[in-house]
DNA sequence: TTGAAAGCGCTAACAT
DNA sequence: ATGTTAGCGCTTTCAA
């Protein structure tokens, strides 16, 4: 296979009886061309079927049109509302769009490979809920690419980041459990790597304090942002001396997993216990009952993140380091009033 | 903007005071270079942060390692699935993925810039649940990359197809609905872009009529693989004079579906009326009650479809044109036996 | 309006 | 073991 069987310009412009660079503009509709050529060349280019090479017009032009998408885990729904977001707003400025899924591995392992990828083939990067290394971090604020990234509060960071707002949102979480009457509240928490659980778990003590409530480190249970250890998690939860009556939990999919553990239990949402996630996932609207949840607003923080990463590939400077957007209590079914307290459990809650 | 900011391989030459082609032999690892040399050039390349254009290095070897998947939608959790399954396949054939999201239009529009995408950045592309139109669909069997698709039926196609057995799965689920007692078995369609819904009520068709039950076209009713419209679908079914005892999705987000309708009235799953899904996804496994469905077997469909792409991208022959799988029915709880018939019911059951 | 030449960054093939 | 030449397919000069 010595040469590569598509047609080239070449060939099209033999056939036209002009010169590559005629069927070039005329193909393009750049620069001047007589309408006859135009028509020439393009029936040339049909009848032997041409295709343009991206790559070789890439190479030209520093511009490729493209803007690449990194996530670790195209399975998460936060990661896909995201990128069919971006997928939207890309679109509208006549750009490409191309996902790359570095499973969970950005940094470590093959990770070079990734970062290779990155130069000549896009304008610019968007970091979906990365999952990096420090070391990997300082590569890409090294990098001459316009990078955005989107959800990344682990590190203080030079690249732009567009995000929500996780300690007011999830304090307003809270503020509601504690309106609605309830005062043991527990919080599940998500994997660390983006530094968005722990802004959440913030707003929760802060909330609690606001409310003169003291932590309990018992009603704290570990998580991964994932259904299946948020199930595990509310059984231990539920098993408690003094359980919770309400559950904050730092997504939505572990919310899910928590009604699991608490139907398994025989116990109803919200009269029993009430659930509230983060960040409002399409299944947080059909689940059973609906579940009350902070919504990020994907769609304008898609659109800021494009608008900003357009802004640094043309040049200009950017326009902010850090945008952030609030996220919007979105009020369900799956939060009551605070059942009625028993004596015993009463006493108990009080003594913090 | 002149030159690209990025450092060049010349730039790295020159600095270490070599030849280009050393420079290249040298971070390659091709060819001979001696560790001297080698060392020199790598720190050059470290120190002036050199990154390899990965454009320019596709331009020459016909080859550019990255299999592109597309997909039109990629909010369905099958299609994350194989997108998924891909992503760990490619791997390891030591390839990259990237992944283009149609956003459901192809052929129509703008899916011309989609199909020029097509040329020179990909080794081969794989189509996942296509929706595309019969023109675009013909461009495809006409091009000369590497092409697979997965689960594609709605034509007859040239093109190599990696699939789920769908008629047999269909007729599994049905079948054993069947053998649990029930003789109203409503089926809940999705969309016709692939073709699978057809199969899969075929499927459904055969299995009534194997037991010697007439289709009651009441029993059958619209849907779009998709959660909502299911929900929908079902109020109507359970309004029937003489509803169903039992329902076979066309797929598990609509199963989901059927849930929320079913509950919504008030009846127990499986006690007073059965549901059946299709696929398998992650979420099944989760609801409430687990549900019983059909299960692709998505890795062994992506490693299928890797492995035949690859024979095609290497210029060998493919092994077969359409590559079936059998789908398998995991039984879980959503499913049980038929309740005990009303007379009046009865009757009009046996009536056909 | 069109054409010729140059070159994007890299590597395969052939020298040295 | 290293350097030289040439060329991938296209577009941006500049000249006609």
């Amino acid at each position: 296979m010595k040469k590569k069987a598509g047609v080239t310009l070449v060939d099209v412009a033999k056939l036209a009886g002009v010169s590559v660079m005629t069927a070039s503009r005329a193909l393009s509709g750049e620069g001047y061309s007589s309408e006859e050529t135009k028509a020439k060349v393009q029936a040339a280019a049909k009848q032997l079927g041409y295709i343009p090479n991206a790559l070789a017009r890439m190479m030209k032009g520093a511009k490729t049109n493209v803007i690449g998408v990194v996530v670790n885990d195209l399975s998460s729904s936060v990661v896909n509302c995201f990128v069919t977001a971006l997928s939207e707003e890309v679109r509208k400025v006549d750009m490409d769009l191309f996902i790359y899924n570095s499973l969970g591995d950005m940094g470590g392992g093959k990770g070079k490979r990734l970062s290779q990828m990155l130069h000549g083939l896009w304008d610019g990067l968007v970091y979906v809920l990365p999952r990096m290394t420090d070391d990997y971090l300082e590569t890409l604020e090294k990098s001459t690419s316009p990078i955005v990234m989107i959800n990344y509060f682990r590190h203080e960071t030079s690249l732009p980041v567009v995000g929500g707002d996780n300690v007011n949102g999830a304090r307003d979480a809270v503020s509601y459990l504690l309106e609605l009457g309830h005062r043991r509240i527990a919080f599940v928490r998500g994997s660390a790597y983006t530094g968005q659980s722990d802004l959440r778990e913030r707003g929760y003590a802060a909330a609690l304090a606001e409310a003169g409530i003291a932590l309990d480190p018992e009603l704290i249970c570990e998580g991964n942002f994932q259904e299946q250890m948020a199930m595990e998690g509310t059984r231990k939860l539920l098993a408690l001396a003094d359980p919770p009556t309400a559950i904050f939990a730092a997504s939505d999919a572990m919310a899910l997993g928590c009604f699991n553990a608490i139907r398994e239990k025989g116990l109803r949402i919200p009269q029993d216990i009430s659930v509230i996630g983060f960040d409002d996932i399409p299944a947080a609207a059909m689940a059973q009952p609906p579940l009350t949840t902070l919504r990020h607003p994907f769609e304008a923080m898609a659109q800021a993140a494009v608008q900003e990463l357009m802004r640094r590939i043309k040049g200009e400077p950017g326009r902010r380091h850090r945008i952030e957007f609030p996220s919007e209590l979105v009020m369900r079914e799956s939060t009551g009033p605070a059942p009625a307290a028993m004596p015993a459990k009463r006493s108990r809650a009080r003594q913090v």
